[in-house]
RNA sequence: GCGCAGAUGGCGGAGUGGUCAAUCGCAACAGACUGUAAAUCUGUCGCCCUAUGGGCUACGUAGGUUCAAAUCCUACUCUGCGCACCA
């Protein structure tokens, strides 16, 4: 009854090769190195780390969390850890500013809704779940005497060496003590952990490197790191949540669809490589149909309603992929509309403001100067004191719907 | 510690007494166009109003000079740089 269940782990080399290849940048030190392990049928451990800085997780996200996913579904240990004590600090990564220090209570209500988002891909029940740690559980206790020990083992060149670093000290921007400390920091979560590697966006390849060098300093072990591919434009942009056309996993299915849409036309394939589970061959097919001239649009709606399908649910998709056709192509209304009930005779700038769908009544009159604002089936309203004397479905811009009822 | 330089709108960055709600670039938003919410072109881009005009708030913070300050003066805060110090 209470003997250890073993559990085995998958040798099958073609589903060991799948693992590290697609949409895999680097692996370090090397991809034979884990392929050997894992061939071995050995039971490894990895984590990969998440600072809960906002309140959802985002497709880049996601990337890594398939691969810890695929990790676990190999019959491997699973760790989801929650940075919450790093989160507090902030990455210096790809911040060309100091990121705000968020409250202890902002750290762990984005936490916990992290892991609801995790659970669609990661098993935390069952024989072989995947576990769920919080750095501050060790971060948070170590004394300064502590903290000193591990900051002598890494010398201060070799965090300059961080791109970030470099360049901050050009633009003559400052570097401040405890944002040096931070791949520190999250390297030591490697040691506290003693997991056997790691997986992270390519992006967070430095601080996962740290992790290895305190490893093989402290534990006296190869930890190997696996640093998954960014979702990245043609022109090398990244997206993200400040590149405003990132998915984020709350958002409805009509916005996820309508959010990859957006996407320029070069992230097709690489969408459909890292963030689907198209096999390789298909998506080959469909980069060969584009060069030969199929429409690139149809591809992306196919990438769209497989990234919906994965959260939504596929009969999501096909409502998301009818209700952006109607909506965009043929104007009418979106399906999850805002509603409101308002007196006859309120102005419908206030309404507006009141909505949020407008900043500000400037912003209001901007809009109807510039003809954004019209009925739905109706007419552009070019009276800024058009006010509701019966119920109406307002559209401003492309995307701002609201559907007004009188009360 | 001493000295020098700087702090401007979401960001970058002009402006150094009135014509400054502040050139310009990026981002954002809207219109046209488009397979697309891409690209391109055009416009908008502090708030409020009884609106080709008026008021209010804003150029690190607090005071001051002046009819008038983002612009001058004083103090403070923060940042960068140089010098000194360096167990």
């Amino acid at each position: 009854m209470f003997w250890k269940r073993k559990i085995t782990t998958v040798t099958d080399p073609a589903r060991i090769d799948a693992f590290l290849d697609r949409g895999i940048e680097n692996v370090y030190p090397n991809k034979e190195f884990v392929r050997a392990k894992m061939l071995r049928g050995e039971r490894l451990s990895m984590f990969l780390g998440i600072d809960p800085t906002g309140p959802t997780l985002h497709l880049g996200h996601v990337i890594p969390i398939k691969k810890l996913q695929e990790f676990q579904q190999l019959g491997h240990q699973a760790i989801l850890l929650i940075g919450d004590f790093t989160g507090m600090i902030g990455d210096p990564t790809d911040k060309s500013a100091t990121r705000k220090k968020l409250t202890r209570e902002q750290v762990l209500s984005n936490a916990s809704l992290y892991k609801q988002q995790a659970a669609k891909f990661l098993d935390f029940t069952g024989p072989n779940k995947a576990l769920i740690k919080y750095n501050n559980d060790w971060l948070g206790k170590m004394n300064f005497a502590e903290v000193l020990e591990l900051a002598s083992l890494m010398t201060v060149d070799q965090m300059l060496k961080r791109d970030m670093f470099q360049k901050r000290i050009e633009e003559g921007n400052p570097i401040y003590i405890h944002e040096f400390l931070y791949p520190l920091l999250q390297g030591y979560d490697s040691v506290a952990m003693n997991v056997d590697g790691e997986v992270g966006g390519n992006d967070q390849t430095f601080n996962m490197l740290a992790g290895r060098d305190l490893v093989k300093a402290i534990n006296k072990k190869e930890k190997f790191v696996i640093a998954s591919k960014l979702l990245v434009d043609s022109t090398g942009k990244k997206m993200g949540k400040t590149e405003g056309n990132m998915v984020s996993l709350n958002q409805t299915a009509d916005q996820m669809f309508g959010s990859v849409l957006s996407w320029s036309d070069g992230l097709i394939i690489p969408g459909l490589e890292i963030c689907t589970n198209i096999s390789l061959d298909e998506i080959r097919v469909i980069e060969n149909k584009m060069k030969e001239g199929m429409n690139p649009r149809d591809a992306k709606v196919l990438l769209a309603k497989e990234i919906v399908g994965m959260y939504h649910g596929k009969e999501a998709a096909d409502k998301a992929e009818q209700n952006f056709i109607k909506t965009f192509k043929e104007g009418a209304l979106p399906e999850d509309v805002q509603t409101v009930a308002v007196a006859k005779g309120e102005k419908l700038v206030d309404i507006l403001v009141k909505e949020k769908l407008v900043e500000s009544k400037s912003d209001f009159r901007r809009l109807i100067e510039g003809n954004a604002v019209s009925v739905i089936g109706g007419d552009v309203i070019t009276s800024p004191d058009y006010s509701i004397d019966g119920p109406v479905k307002i559209k401003v811009g492309k995307r701002r719907f609201i559907s007004i009822e009188v009360r």
